[in-house]
DNA sequence: CCTGCTACCTGATGGC
DNA sequence: TGCCATCAGGTAGCAG
């Protein structure tokens, strides 16, 4: 589920948790979740180093070691659970014993990743990443930069994690709600009036999504939690058939890319 | 390089 | 009730 205002919040709110604590041991239940990197060469990078930091790349959680660092990816349904008790109950792919508890790395589908890095942005999957949208350097004339060298819908470009890192399916569909926008526009067709607008919709939406992640914070001992009650902020997601929240309109679901994008055509142009 | 498509997994949901 | 098809917020890998 976790897209970057997610992934931000976990990372905000884990970092204090677990900073200056050492991994004493790292178990991999499923080694899936490791793949391509073998179980052993995770417990070898991840045992006995100290925790420095928490960060955010993209949709990455990334910790930083005493040597080297962790990368962990969500994809739809992973979760970071804490165990008081170093029991293995429930889907955990991944457990990491620390100083306070052990934090698992849950994921019932085995989509979501674990994995060991020497050099944290030197990793391939780091260095794949396109630009921050919640970062200064994200400006509207880069988004410009970027739009007029797509051919594509720009809702599938807003996707791309090689161009924009840390949109998903949810927030591409709300952020061109916000922008007026139809995501079936051809990115390099859109006026620089439209490419602003959908700037600011983009830096606002993130912006906003992040604080209500943040208020109340993740709880990590309620996997029953988890992100829950996120569509309240939602003004077009998942709501196909229903009426617009700005026109007479009603949303209207379509496929894109093999996924699925809700949106007005009354005010979406 | 750019773009589009499928596979990867499991569980929840809804129609019949 | 039970069965089956469909769907799910992501991305790697491959083909054209």
């Amino acid at each position: 589920m976790p897209e970057l205002p997610e992934v931000e919040a976990i990372a905000r709110t884990l970092r204090p948790l677990v900073r200056g604590q050492t991994i004493r041991r790292c178990q991999v239940l499923h080694s899936i979740a490791v793949r391509p990197q073998s179980p052993a060469e995770l417990r070898r990078g991840a045992e006995g180093q100290r925790i420095e930091g928490v960060e955010r790349r993209g949709k990455y959680l990334l910790w930083r070691l005493g040597r080297g660092c962790l990368l962990m990816h969500f994809k739809l349904d992973g979760q970071l659970i804490w165990f008081d008790k170093p029991e293995t109950q429930g889907h955990i792919d991944v457990a990491l014993q620390l100083n306070a508890g052990t934090l698992g790395f849950v994921d019932r589908r085995h989509f979501g990743r674990v994995r060991w890095r020497a050099h944290p942005d030197e990793s391939p999957e780091i260095r794949a990443l396109g630009v921050d949208p919640i970062s200064p350097r994200f400006t509207p004339a880069q988004l410009q930069a970027l739009l007029s060298a797509a051919r594509r819908p720009v809702k599938l470009l807003l996707m791309d994690q090689t161009r924009i890192a840390g949109l998903g399916n949810i927030y591409s569909n709300e952020v061109l709600w916000h922008a007026r926008l139809d995501p079936r526009r051809r990115a390099d067709r859109l006026t620089s009036r439209e490419a602003r607008r959908l700037h600011k919709a983009i830096v606002n939406v993130l912006r906003r999504a992040l604080k209500y992640c943040l208020h109340p914070a993740p709880n990590f001992r309620d996997p029953a939690w988890w992100f829950q009650g996120l569509e309240k902020i939602l003004r077009v997601y998942g709501r196909e058939g229903e009426a617009c929240r700005r026109c007479a309109g009603r949303i209207r679901r379509i496929e894109q890319g093999g996924r699925t994008s809700y949106f007005c055509p009354g005010c979406q142009r």
